[in-house]
RNA sequence: GCCCCUGUAGCUCAGUUGGAUAGAGCGGCUGCCUUCUAAGCAGCGGGCCGCAGGUUCGAGUCCUGCCGGGGGCGCCA
């Protein structure tokens, strides 16, 4: 496999050195615009002060001196602006990356192996099971689902957890609500509202509370674990359509249930970290960098219960110390920012290493329709379910939707705008690129047009400026999901596979694969050319969760597309071509 | 008051550890289907990258200060 940043970077080291110079953190980037070649360095900027040497001189004499050193496919080199070293590259760069593409397959291309087989658990989603999903809850689970998808294929072993928060006082106040409805009154302030309560009621079979006596607590609790569910199941099965899959479901209760809180809290009290305020039993969490102790067991005063934080710091203790992952990432919503400080500062307290935690924080998506606000109130019931947005728009739409922009964005779904527009989403674009592929290896089988072993075809024919733009483009993919997966951003791999998409378009468009005027070598290589796009694509497409399409026919595209539900097989498919022999399907393993 | 995120084209957003003349989609206008699907391609128009300083050979990107937007600072979860 050719690294050419590698190769390159190995070159301009070894140009310094024979130059007797400094040898500086080298940078080899691309260029943005093509007239500054392929690749570019700009370490004599970078010297220039330290050596006192006017920039441009370094670049000459570097640039000769890696003329003579006989670098594999360079073609040119160039001293170019106040001192930069451009590197332009011949052909046969691309023609051989396209040999590894091919070679490595959908499995093994684009797989930096950065985890090294240890484990991470994410966490996401999470939300209480007292009411539908929102389009918040969506747009951070497709990002911790393709994040997991991406680390998986970075060589980590991950498992993908939503913590279910069946226990305490929500799960009581849904029970209550319950059995108001059953009862036909109304719902007691602060309980839930929505209409789902109501639906539920009618459906309860539980303890008859019609008798003017009041329900008790057992009652209570067992409508609301009753309801909760009942909610679960819809959430999974919301989710479940759009391909946010989980390895496991961990229930609060199952960790106070087995005593795990009192024991988390006498391991912090047998470190001395704890102590009593008021009646309430307090942890220093200051010793860790919060801002103040917080609360794990109220005072009797106030119900004497355990703290949502001794349930997490229970429920952390169990990831890292009891279960034993590498690494633990919880992606919250914004408005639980308030609890991260404590929550490092409980970690680090138990003895773990607060940096193997990494929280990350999604900011809010809030919803509009035509310009109107649309409030999330889960409580008042006036929200817009996730599943509804999804009947509207598909699964597809509305996964893609939430991987464009960055999670650190605060962003507006406008409903009416994404409503119009859905069949216009860049899914269909990048999906549309795959069923070309699909379309072509098709016709080439109905017309018995054999594909040769790559290693029999003439792969310098692969010179047109679309071709070599849509195979700079596969040559990308590796940094592209390295980076993705480092910074856990998903979108940078939405943005990828759209620019790649946009490059095989571009490349249909002026290049026919097939037909009487095409030399068949030339037929040959181009066939290639398209199965390296199409392993390119399928593993964006895995990525980000969505299904690659053999067909999309227009005729189908009416007005509410009806999106096939993603891949549930996960990243990497295993679907390997083998290059020196027959021809690939290409769409094998992708299926639906 | 303090903490986190954020301000880029009319709208929604990209912008790779600071790189050369800032991009895409949608919307507007104009061309291109006898060929492997036009859910496509090509072109035109659209910008003081919130403002002001600073660091640097070089700042949309880093630092500081303002201004604007979102979120958070519970013995709630």
């Amino acid at each position: 496999m050719s690294d050419m940043r590698q190769v390159l970077a190995a070159a301009v080291c070894e140009g310094l050195e024979s130059l007797g110079l400094p040898v500086p953190d080298v940078q080899i980037e691309r260029p943005a615009r093509p007239e500054h070649g392929d690749w570019s360095t700009n370490a004599a900027l970078v010297l220039a002060r330290q050596v006192g040497r006017p920039p441009r001189d370094i670049a000459s004499d570097l640039a000769t001196r890696l003329d003579s050193i006989g670098v594999p496919h360079l073609d040119r080199v160039e001293v170019a602006g106040p001192g930069f070293v451009n590197f332009r590259l011949a052909p046969t760069w691309l023609q051989e990356l396209l040999v590894d593409v091919v070679h490595a397959g959908v499995a093994g291309y684009a797989a930096p192996d950065l985890g090294r087989g240890a484990t991470v658990q994410v966490e996401f989603v999470s939300a209480n099971p007292t009411g539908p999903l929102h389009v918040g809850n969506g747009w951070l689970g497709s990002y911790g689902d393709a994040v997991g998808r991406l680390l998986q294929r970075c060589g980590w072993q991950v498992t993908r957890e939503y913590y279910v928060n069946d226990t305490g006082g929500q799960i009581r106040s849904l029970g209550t609500s319950l059995l108001a409805r059953r009862r036909g009154e109304s719902v007691p302030e602060g309980g839930y509202q929505g209409d789902y309560v109501a639906d539920l009621a009618s459906r309860y079979s539980g303890p008859d509370t019609s008798y003017p006596a009041p329900p008790s607590q057992d009652d209570v609790v067992a409508a609301g674990r009753w309801a909760a569910d009942r909610i679960l199941a819809q959430i999974r099965s919301t989710l479940d359509r759009m391909g946010i899959l989980f390895d496991s479901w961990y229930s609060q209760a199952s960790i106070e249930d087995g005593g795990a809180v009192a024991d988390t809290i006498s391991l912090f009290d047998h470190k001395g970290l704890c102590y009593v305020d008021q009646g309430a039993l307090m942890l220093r969490t200051t010793d860790f960098g919060d801002s103040r102790d917080r609360v794990l067991r109220k005072s009797e005063a106030n119900g004497g219960d355990y703290t949502y934080l001794a349930g997490d710091l229970a429920y952390h203790r169990n990831k890292f110390l009891v279960r034993g992952f590498d690494r633990v990432i919880d992606v919250f919503g914004a408005d639980h920012h308030g609890q991260v400080a404590s929550l490092k500062a409980g970690v680090e307290a138990l003895g773990v290493d607060p940096g193997r935690l990494d929280i990350r924080l999604g900011q809010m998506v809030s919803l509009s329709d035509g310009g109107d606000s649309v409030m999330m109130s889960k409580r008042s019931g006036n929200f817009v379910p996730l599943h509804q947005l999804v009947d509207q728009i598909g699964p597809g739409v509305t996964r893609l939707l939430s991987l464009v922009s960055s999670i650190d964005q605060a962003t507006t779904v406008d409903l009416a705008a994404v409503r119009s527009q859905s069949a216009d989403s860049p899914v269909y674009y990048v999906q549309y690129a795959y069923a070309r592929i699909s379309a072509i290896h098709r016709v080439r089988q109905q017309r018995s047009i054999p594909l040769d072993p790559i290693h029999t075809v003439q792969l310098s024919l692969l010179t047109h400026q679309r071709e070599l733009d849509l195979l700079s483009g596969l040559s990308q993919l590796p940094e592209v999901v390295a980076v993705a997966a480092r910074e856990l951003a998903p979108h940078r791999v939405t943005a990828w596979a759209r620019e790649l998409a946009g490059r095989f378009h571009g490349f249909y468009h002026d290049c026919r694969v097939m037909g009487d005027n095409v030399d068949p070598a030339l037929t040959q290589a181009r066939l290639w050319l398209v199965v390296a796009a199409g392993i390119g694509l399928q593993i964006g497409l895995a990525l980000l969760g969505l299904a690659a399409p053999e067909t999309m026919l227009s005729s189908e595209l009416p007005e509410a597309p009806a999106t096939a539900p993603p891949d549930p097989a996960l990243a990497p498919a295993p679907a390997s071509v083998d290059p020196a022999a027959a021809p690939p399907d290409p769409a094998a393993g992708t299926a639906e």
